[in-house]
DNA sequence: ACCTGAACACCGTTCAAGT
DNA sequence: ACCTGAACACCGTTCAAGT
């Protein structure tokens, strides 16, 4: 399909010559079309990249919901270590890619986006969280919100360090222990 | 100085119309001088966005300093809360410029930047940890990293959710939580 | 219905000319 | 020494013409 193909060519672009280089004439040939085609399914340039964001997005969160399904009923502990696993290896197993789009989806107004991963992805975890076998929380709601901004936030950081396999490997550890341990004191 | 004139234009222009609209042009008009004289400070215009964040960052790791300096021998309990203290505080005095900033550095191939300013204040964060009248780490450049990256990738990951004034407050509060439940575990 | 690509407005950058 | 701004190459976007 030419979208399809649109969106493969842009992603190569992002990641042969950078955001820089992501002309729209370079899409357009790359993608094997006209610069005109890629203005009939999309009104403008940040529209391509926005959409190629909420492609991604939407796919992460279709795994975060999988994980989160999968964990339901199991104890807080596991539960929120599964979390921890499942968004790192999302974001890490196309390092690449997971670079470009940080970088490509600063520049549009993407607060539409976020808050739409936000929102879904809040209501798997927190109904993940609320099904935990020893699940007795003070404030469910507010637990999940510390919860998944302590550790999609830690991650991106570790992105933003380029940190070695060594440094990841402990750093990630460390989340855990201190998602844990924080937990075991929000509990009741 | 022209300089401090054209870096105070290019904050403007960033608040008031955005990244896509800072244009060479915009800049210069607003800063009162010509496109040409841009060009004898700056080579390009991502040279000029790259000084702009340097700057800031430049800032940022005084005042973590500072903060360092003064907790120097307490308890490492208050002296992660002053870190987290300073460094939300610092993002958050003028949320604006932090957003406009966040989103004018992912355009620029920022590892440099990035990296000058980790090894500064990790420099100082080390310093200070090692410092405290109950410190033993394990790991002593482990336990840094692991706090600095949670508690900076937090505080950026909060921002893109724009969380309101209660949430930030928890969400805060929680963040110290888990860190001093960390350094409770990583202490021998 | 879908595609093409020349044409237009605008942006980044340069450089001969000004003080 | 520092500044100016017209000029140039290139990019985003459009639209009349093609299949």
């Amino acid at each position: 399909m030419t979208v399809e193909a649109i969106f493969e060519a842009t992603i190569q672009v992002l990641l042969r010559d950078g955001m820089n280089a992501l002309t729209t004439t370079r899409v357009a040939e790359r993608a094997g079309v006209s610069v005109g085609t890629m203005y009939q399914y999309f009104p403008n340039k940040q529209a391509l990249v926005y959409a190629l964001n909420a492609r991604y997005l939407d796919a992460l969160a279709a795994r975060i919901e999988v994980t989160c399904q999968e964990q339901s009923g199991a104890p807080l502990g596991p539960m929120v270590e599964a979390l921890i696993e499942t968004y790192w290896t999302a974001k890490t197993e196309r390092a690449d890619i997971t670079q470009a789009l940080y970088r490509s989806v600063a520049e549009l107004n993407n607060d539409a986006l976020i808050h739409a991963f936000a929102d879904r992805v809040d209501r798997a975890t927190t109904e993940m969280f609320s099904s935990a076998s020893d699940a007795n929380f003070a404030d469910t709601s507010r637990t999940n919100l510390s919860l998944v901004t302590v550790i999609y936030g830690t991650v991106r950081n570790a992105f933003e360090r380029a940190l070695s396999e060594r440094e990841v490997t402990d750093l990630k550890q460390d989340l855990k222990t201190m998602c844990r341990a924080y937990l075991a004191n929000v509990t009741v």
